[in-house]
This record gives structure tokens, C-alpha cells and sequence, in this order.
DNA sequence: CATGAATGAGTGTTCATTCAT
DNA sequence: AATGAATGAACACTCATTCAT
């Protein structure tokens, strides 16, 4: 490897680190936030730089929104569509894809958050397309899970299942919101409490 | 008395329904597009009126949000407090709460949306801090009863009470945001199966 | 006449008198500091209100820009229409046209100034292809009347007729820059002498 | 002698070469898309450098509009003042003034577009402060050979100097905005036939 | 009650310029 | 000589708000 290479990949490398840097920050502005209610002079305070600094690095803070959710959203989809190569049964499969989430949830909780609060608002410019395939797509996936686990007898069949697609979508999702890494339960502890609330509910069974 | 006393004698009523009329168009602006986001404008289009009129009604933007959210959650409230009131077994409270809850989504579905999306960034303002004084008695009432009811084995002790508070919490008001009167579920139907999947599970119990 | 009509008319028309003031103020700062070197701040300024107020009456800058130069340019082709319909001779024709060039400048001094400073700049957006269109038919209309000159024998025909076109237009418009109503001669004086050096040039014949 | 020595060696005489390429594609970007419309970068990448790296050639953008205009202005004047020192008559002075003019369009097109497009709005800076003696002198320069002239017997008497003054400043100028190196006609062409115009008229004598 | 013109602070963005490497 | 990251002032534009009518 020559020298040229090196350097090349070197500040190949460095840059994409920067621009991960800052996303990370911006992420965490947004969340916090709110998109809209951020300025871009709060992200770059958060990261240490000046408001037009920023520009260097991205076209617009629109820009920024997407990589953070593009990012996001690839990732999670790696790991669902893993899960799905393993053609498990119903329920270990909707066991397998919720512990996906809440990981998700600890790996990326700045962009969960602005998936979840901003996709709606962000989704009418044609360059957050995706947002709406990812969700269609999404949806399509559990419902044809809860379907299937209803007829192999793995999950009630007296319930709506566009009821239960919500319930869990945003059971799960919504824990974006309050969840920190390092707080008293991690990831792994909160999927397996709620898929325990999930399938068995809080209730206590009936006595004889 | 001519028409224009007729007029100034009703003015209390017609001005209180006049700002109800206006506050409605607001909530659903503000729900749909987020606070941050909407214009002072967009209500007034949303209204029929020029954004400067507006401020003949009410002092500001924030008002508008202040006035919507507080309606509300006095209406919700008044309901909890009729069930609490009753001094039912734990389970029943648990179910009487839900049902309330749904019923206030089907009553105020724009304002538990605002709610949910802008408490947060609204409450640091300090004539919000009634939303926050809300959630605190709204986590400490949910955390009692979910406690008694473990002790009084109508709930599961083995679950993190917190976390299901959580899980009930997400699961009731995220509702919001998909629920529409006169859709495919009612908001009681849509009450009796959020119970039947919190206390019982979506999966099928274990063959012995 | 209804007092409604009546009132109706009466604010279009104050609102586009008053659109017309503010075009007239930012027209002579475009002309005289450059489209791009102009600051809104500075067309606020000149018209005695804000830099935001102006985004009341327009949509943006470059819709200044647009409504002072299509104004200018229909109000151009009128005159030139009408020259046209005429149905002159190519001298008269010729004398008329630039009689009619200078009462534009006379009229719209600062809409010609910016039309030659800047239409090649502005054109590269879609919305002034008008720009272009007039540009290609006053390049069409000009030449075809100075061959037919050149053929029927009004004017030299051993001249190169692009050459004579842009001679001719450069000549004209360019007097914009330093055209002043009310200054030593007045436009027809001007169109006058114009004629005379186009037609017969500054040399004295020679002498036999 | 190293190569790097070698390159040392002709430093001053190299870095004066690159300043002129540098230079050339400034005058080239600032006269097509005018020079507050031109960004620093533009100039750089034209010039296959970084934004940046033009710092360690100029001391700032103003700083090379100065280079550009002034080299003009010297090489023209040089041209001009040869013209002068040869005393001629004054049909021959002027002839050989519009040719000078035109050779020093064919050499300096882009500054002399620069010049006449910015020179107003430049001047405004004390640096510039040369822009407007050039202009006056000019300016004195046209009106005593167009006063001789017609003194002599060599122009008509009847039409206002100032009037030809400007009508043979702009018509010359002006070409500079559409000639092009190696078009159909050659910068001497244009000059020929410029002067035909300019002398002669383009209009056929009256018929006794 | 409502209008419509204006305000002025603030927003996303641009860009000439600097400077360590 | 040139890079590339950053600066900071300025820009076009937005918007909650005011107020005379």
C-alpha cells in the first residue's frame, strides 16, 4: 500500500468519522429537541463548532436528518431481515425481532426518537421516501407474522391484529423515549420483561 | 332592542364558543403538522380568519397550546377522579382507567397528541408546569395501583412495576395518533381488547 | 356601485400602487448597485420599511426582479407592436423603433438597467425564460427589418447585418446607464441625434 | 542542480506565471457570471484549486479584480498613448483609437466585460480610486479630439459632443459582452466596419 | 371582530477569509 | 503550494406579534 493510499484512506476515513461525530450530536439535539424546534446553531454548539461550520460537512440540516435516519434505518432492517433468514416459528420469531428492537433502541436512541416523532412531518419531501417504504414494509412484516402465528395457534386469534400491529409497534418504539443506556435495566432485561407482558399479560390467571 | 344588543347580550357565550371553535381548529393543526412547526398562519387558514386576528382572541401561540392541553387534561382528570372516587378492586380501577383514557382520546384526540409530542418542550416554560405536576400524579397513581395490585395478586409480582407503568403509560396514549372517530373500532372496543392483550398476552397459554 | 365594490376596488388598487412604490425603489437600487450586490435590507431601506416587510407584498427577491422586468418588457413590446402594425417603411420603421427604445428608457430606466446587467444571469432560472424568448424575437425583428432595409435600398448593404443589430442595440439600451429624466436633453431629443449618427454617422462628406 | 533547485531557481518568475493563469480564470468567471455573483470557490475551481488556496496567491477577492482591471487599464492606455504621441489628424486619431480599442478586446475581453459591468459599483472602494481617474481622462481624452474634430472640419458640427462621446464609448465597449476570439469576424474586421458605421452612418444618401 | 400592513428577532444558509498541516 | 476544516459576518427569508383602521 502506498503512501498516497494511505493518506487517501486516512482522511477518507477521518472524514467519516467527523461527519459521524456530528451526527451523533445532532441526533441527540433533535431528539431532544424536536426537528423543527432545533436550530442548527444548537447542533453545532453541541458539537463544539459554529452554525456555518456545519455546512462544510453537510448540505443542510435537512441532509442530516436523513443520514441519521437512513443509518439508522439500514441498520435495523440487517438485523430484522437476519432474523427473518432463520425461519423460525411464529413466536420465536416475534421473540427474536422484539430483542432486535430494544437493541436497536440502545444502539440508536437519538435517531428512534426522530424516526418516531419527525417521519410523519419529514416523510412529505420526496427525499424522505424511504421513510414510507420502511414503514409499509415494516407493517407488512408484522402483520403477516401475527397472522401466521394466529393460525399455527402461537398467539390469540380473538384479537384484532391491526390492534395488536400497533400495540406492539409502539410499545415497543416508544421506549426510545424514556430508555438510557447504563440506566437500571438494559436492553436485553427490558425486551425480555415486555415480551413476557407481551405474550402472558400483567394479569394473574383466573383461579378455578 | 335591535340586533346589534341582541348580539352584545349573548357575547360572553358566542365569544366562549367563538374561542373553542378556534382552539379546535388549532389542536388539529398542531397535531397533525407539530406546534413547533405550524404557523400562526396555518391555524388562522385552518380557521378562516387572518393570522392577526387571532390575537384578538388569545395573547399568543403558546396561549393557544396552554388552553387546549389544560382543557383537556381537567376533563381527564375529572374522569380518573370519578373512578378513584368509586374505590374498586385493583384490576377494575385498571380497567375503569383504560376505558377513561380511551374515552378521552375519542374526546380530545388532537390535544393528547400535542400532549404527547410537546410536553416535554413546552414544560420548560414556567407557565406549563401544571404538565408537569399532571405527570407526576399521573406516574404516582398508576404506580400504586400497579403495586397494589401485585400485592393483592390481581397482577403478576414478578414483572418490574415500572416498566409495565411504562408499558401502559405508551401503549394507551400512542393511540392518539392512529385513533379516528367513526374508524373500524370504536374507542370502547378498542378499550376491551388493549385490556384483554394487557392482562392476558397476545400468546396462547402453554399446553400442560 | 355597491360600498362593498367600492371598497373592494379601492384596496386592489391601494395594493398595487403600493406594490408598484416598492418595485419602483427596489428597481433603482438593482439598477444602480447590481441585482446580486443588492441586499433586501437595502430595497427595505430605500422604500422606508424593514427587510422582512417586503416578503408582505412579495414571495422574494427575484420575484422583484421578475415583476420589474416583465412589467418593463410588456410594456416595450406594446410600443414596438405597435410600430410594427404600422406597416412603415424600414427607415420609418427603423426612426420609430428607436424612438419607441427611448421612450422605454425614458420610462423604465432602471427596469432597462437591470435588464442588461443581470438578464444573462437571471435567465439561468426557468422562470425568466421569458427573458429569452423576447431577447430571440427582438434579435429576429431587427434583422429581418435591417435586410429588408438593406434590400430595398434604405439602408448600406455592404455592412454585415449582425454587426449593424448589435450596434444598434448596445447603442440604444446602453444608454440607460446614463440616461436622466429632466436632464440636459430629453429622450426624443436623444432618439433624435441617435438617428442622425446611426443613419449618417459623425464624418462629413468627403469632399469632391 | 536538483530539479527542486532548478524550480527555485525561476520562483519568482514561476509564481508571476501562475498569478496570471490564476488570474485568467478569475477574469473569465467574474465577467461571465459577474463578480459579486462570483463566489471564491467558483474562481477556484475553475482554476482546478481549492477555495482556500487562493489566499496564498491574493490577498483577497477584491485584491484580484484589482490585478485584472488595472493590467487592463495599463496595457490600454499604453496603446492609447501611443495613438496620441503620434499627433495625427483627428479622423485618423480616431480610427486608430477604435482599432486600439478593439485589439485590447480581443486581448482583455473578460476585463474589459469586468470593468464595464463593475467598475461603478467597485469604485465605491478608495483602492479603486483609479477606475474613476482612467474614466475622466478618457472621457477628456474623446470630447477635445470630438471638439477638434468637428473645429477642423473632420466631424459634423451639428449633433452635442456629449452625445457622440457616449454613443462611440458604449458602441465600442459594449462588443466585449459578445466577441468572441476566432468568431466569424476578426477583432481589426469589426473595427473596420465599427468605423464605417461610425463615420458614415448605416443609412443610404439621399438621392438629388 | 377582523383586516392588512408592518415589525424585528431569529432561521437556515452562504461565503470570503484564516490557518494548522 | 495546496489542503481542508473552521470562522463569523452577512444574507434571504420566516414568523409570532402589533396596531391603526
Amino acid at each position: 500500500m502506498s503512501p498516497r493510499r494511505r493518506d487517501a484512506e486516512g482522511t477518507a476515513a477521518a472524514r467519516a468519522e467527523r461527519r459521524a461525530e456530528l451526527l451523533g450530536a445532532a441526533a441527540e439535539v433533535f431528539a431532544s429537541r424536536g426537528y423543527s424546534a432545533t436550530t442548527v446553531r444548537e447542533v453545532a454548539d453541541a458539537a463544539g463548532i459554529l452554525g456555518g461550520s456545519l455546512y462544510y460537512h453537510f448540505d443542510s440540516k435537512e441532509s442530516m436528518a436523513d443520514e441519521i435516519l437512513s443509518t439508522f434505518l439500514n441498520e435495523m432492517w440487517a438485523s430484522y431481515d437476519q432474523v427473518l433468514a432463520a425461519d423460525l416459528g411464529a413466536r420465536e420469531t416475534l421473540e427474536a425481532l422484539i430483542a432486535a428492537s430494544f437493541r436497536s433502541i440502545d444502539r440508536h436512541r437519538p435517531a428512534v426518537v426522530l424516526y418516531q416523532n419527525e417521519s410523519k412531518h419529514l416523510a412529505t419531501s420526496p427525499r424522505f421516501d424511504y421513510l414510507l417504504d420502511s414503514q409499509r414494509r415494516f407493517e407488512e412484516m408484522w402483520l403477516s407474522l401475527l397472522e401466521r402465528g394466529a393460525r399455527e395457534g402461537a398467539f390469540r386469534a380473538d384479537l384484532d391484529v391491526g390492534l395488536i400491529y400497533r400495540f406492539i409497534r409502539d410499545t415497543v418504539w416508544v421506549a426510545a423515549t424514556w430508555y438510557q443506556r447504563g440506566g437500571r435495566l438494559t436492553a436485553d432485561e427490558i425486551a425480555t420483561q415486555y415480551l413476557a407482558m407481551v405474550l402472558e399479560g400483567i394479569g394473574t390467571p383466573p383461579a378455578h
